[in-house]
RNA sequence: GCUCUCAUAGCUCAGGCGGUAGAGCACUCCCUUGGUAAGGGAGAGGUCCCCGGUUCAAUUCCGGGUGUGAGCACCA
């Protein structure tokens, strides 16, 4: 007797072994037909597995989240079929699980082209239709070289070959198509009904840039074609938000060919920037920050020693100019360091908190580049802290809370925490990192908050916390960073009086919240979908009037609200109001305010909110009052205001 | 940087298998002074990304560059 328990809690028991096919077809025919893989004591498992001694048991379908990355797996070796099927010299690599679809990487003469895509799709359909039996079978690592061999399959072997050890390998074969692979499979390829091929692209194999290109076909698969369309629907959604398209519909600024990767910001693009930036002067200066400004070209020599040179020459635009070679500033830490050591500095005086909005320039790579969000010069919201080890572990508490708070003011409320830790490359004795992240790990258990630990990826001075936020399309958005590094200030000769007399070298804390102001203006307006809140908004309000008799009362309006410091303009134009409105909505400025010979008589101006929500006709003063708080109260939303 | 794609009016885009191009919106002027998402008419606007080659002739074909986009690689 087998007994079988089921995730509710019941229990059923079976003659003999049975597979989890079985199960499913004994509890009722609509789960046998629903059934796509099976958990087998927390092991993801075919259906066709088989079940021989007392387990726990679920029957996974495409309502799970593990039924929909079976799906897509088994999509990707439908789509693999069909290119073979299509183009028989095609080789087959890999094909992995995406975030949400899949993708498949094949070696093959030419490039694939959108036709071909349409082509590949149509002869998915045809396989889903024959709906082929997936099997799954074991073979021995020479056997299986031998066959793939013989396929022609050169990357399988590759593959096999890398597989250490001499473990057996399972292989899945649906009709003509076979492939190695760990599996779980959907039992059929008739399972597959919800599929959509995205793009393709090369990528290296291996994912190194010395190797070979293969064709990347990306696609994308879904329990149902309900679940397809709002992913289809959510790529247009993120089409519309591209900041790109709204920065030109918007006129917020432009690149063009003269300066690659670098920005051109015009008034409406620059008035966001400078309320993003007056916003965090106040805040880190309520937080202890002094602010200062150091030079954007910096003899190359600087570099050399900060050890930036040696590391990222490359990436470094430079200067030559009287015989000496400078180079533009990539980063400021090096300068701050340079105002530390003036003068001499005793325990006192720490923590020393630097802060500067300095123009930074670095050469991307060129495919790298990416709107605002990838750029050549930027700004970042940078500061740098001087400390002892003492006090390492309060600044790095203090600044997480800064950073949650200003998240809020900007309406994002998910923080997503990552602690990258020594890298390969490094400086620096072994215990110096041993301290540091440990430092970096009870400052982050001191929030409360769940964070994820990444192994070699911290800075080659030091480990770092990685901050990423969750904008209202659900990305994943990496803007803030607090960094320890206890090598660069040594090298540059930075050092304190400590309490006993003696010198020591501080410890330096790199940190920002935002990143760069390129790249979270990108994020905001993505966001918001350019319709920024009220105290970001380039134009909080636009005073439209009826006919030209309201002229002088609209610009008088205007420039009472501007004396109150609020950015609004006027749009006296000879066009119909429907026309003026349609217009300003368009632009998404927050308020329209409308004048006519009734709101001349009484004093008011006639509100109308983005939404098109009529608030009615109110003095000057009550809409003063109303936009002040709207301005005051930033992006936070009800439940993260306190 | 690598693979592929694309580059035409201020914007969004058509077009031409070689004979210097078109729409809508925007812009300018005129009429209209109209109360909450497009009133009407007229006009102006282009080195068809840049440099070479082929050709009687290139915006179109070919080569090279630059930039854009999708990925890959990179990201102090």
């Amino acid at each position: 007797m087998l007994q079988i328990t089921l995730p509710d809690g019941s229990k059923r028991e079976y003659e003999g072994s049975i597979t989890v096919a079985g199960i499913a077809e004994s509890i009722g025919p609509g789960l046998a037909k629903a059934a796509l893989a099976g958990r087998v004591n927390g092991a993801l498992v075919d259906t066709s597995f088989e079940v021989n001694e007392d387990s726990e048991v679920a029957l996974i379908t495409e309502r799970d989240t593990d039924g929909v990355e079976v799906l897509r797996h088994s999509c990707a070796h439908l789509m693999a079929q069909a290119v073979q099927r299509l183009f028989p010299k095609a080789q087959v690599t890999v094909g992995p699980v995406t975030e949400d679809g899949f993708f498949y990487d094949f070696a093959y003469e030419s490039t694939f082209t959108p036709e071909d895509l349409q082509a590949i799709e149509k002869a998915m359909g045809a396989i889903v239709k024959e709906n082929l039996v997936v099997e799954r079978s074991v073979m021995n690592r020479s056997d299986a070289i031998a066959m793939f061999n013989e396929m022609g399959e050169d990357y399988k072997v590759k593959i096999i070959e890398s597989i250490p050890g001499d473990e057996d390998l399972s292989f899945y074969k649906q009709g003509d198509f076979i492939d190695l692979c760990r599996g779980p499979h959907v039992p059929s390829t008739g399972k597959i009904k919800a599929f959509k091929l995205t793009s393709v692209a090369g990528a290296y194999w291996k994912g190194d840039s010395d190797n070979d290109v293969l064709q990347r076909v990306y696609g994308t698969a879904w329990g149902s074609k309900a679940d397809l369309k709002l992913y289809l629907q959510r790529l247009e959604e993120a089409e519309k938000r591209d900041h790109r398209k709204l920065g030109k519909h918007l006129d917020l600024f432009h690149f063009q060919e003269e300066a690659p990767g670098m920005p051109f910001w015009h008034p409406k693009g620059w008035a966001i920037y400078k309320a993003v930036q007056e916003y965090m002067q106040k805040v880190q200066d309520a937080n202890g920050y002094k602010e200062i400004n150091t030079p954007q070209l910096v003899d190359y020599t600087l570099w050399e020693k900060s050890g930036h040179a040696s590391k990222f020459a490359d990436e470094m635009f430079s200067v030559e100019s009287d015989n000496r070679m400078y180079a533009i500033k990539p980063m400021n830490c090096p300068c701050h360091i340079q105002v530390f050591n003036q003068g001499l500095k005793s325990y006192r005086d720490l923590p020393l908190r630097l802060a500067e909005f300095g123009s930074c320039h670095r050469y991307e790579p060129s495919g790298s580049m990416h709107g605002l969000m990838r750029v050549r010069s930027f700004v970042q919201d940078d500061g740098h802290i001087f400390c002892t080890d003492e006090q390492i572990q309060s600044e790095v508490a203090d600044f997480m809370d800064l950073l949650f708070s200003v998240y809020k003011d900007f309406g994002f409320d998910e923080v997503i925490l990552r602690l990258s830790t020594r890298p390969e490359k490094r400086v620096g004795a072994d215990e110096l990192w041993d301290a540091s992240e440990q430092a970096l790990k009870d400052a982050l258990n001191a929030t409360g908050k769940h964070w994820e630990l990444v192994p070699g990826e911290g800075a080659f001075y030091g480990p770092k916390i990685e901050c990423s936020l969750k904008d209202c399309m659900g990305r994943i958005q990496q803007c803030g960073t607090i960094q320890l590094d206890f090598s660069t200030t040594e090298r540059l000769g930075a050092s304190y009086v400590a309490e006993d007399g003696s010198r020591k070298v501080p410890v330096m804390l790199h940190r920002a919240i935002l990143g760069s102001f390129e790249r979270f203006l990108g994020i905001l307006i993505e966001h918001y979908a350019g319709a920024m809140p009220a105290w970001l908004a380039p134009e909080q309000a636009v005073i439209l009037n009826i006919t030209d008799k309201q002229g002088d009362y609209c610009r008088k309006t205007q420039e009472s609200l501007k004396n109150k410091g609020f950015r609004v303009s006027t749009d006296l134009r000879n066009e119909k109001i429907g026309f003026k409105i349609r217009e300003h909505t368009l632009q998404k400025i927050p308020y329209l305010l409308v004048v006519g010979d009734k709101e001349v008589e009484s004093g008011c101006v006639a509100v109308r909110k983005r939404g098109g929500e009529d608030l009615g006709a109110m003095t000057i003063d009550d809409f003063c009052t109303l936009l002040s708080q709207d301005v005051a109260q930033f992006s936070r939303t009800e439940e993260s205001s306190e």
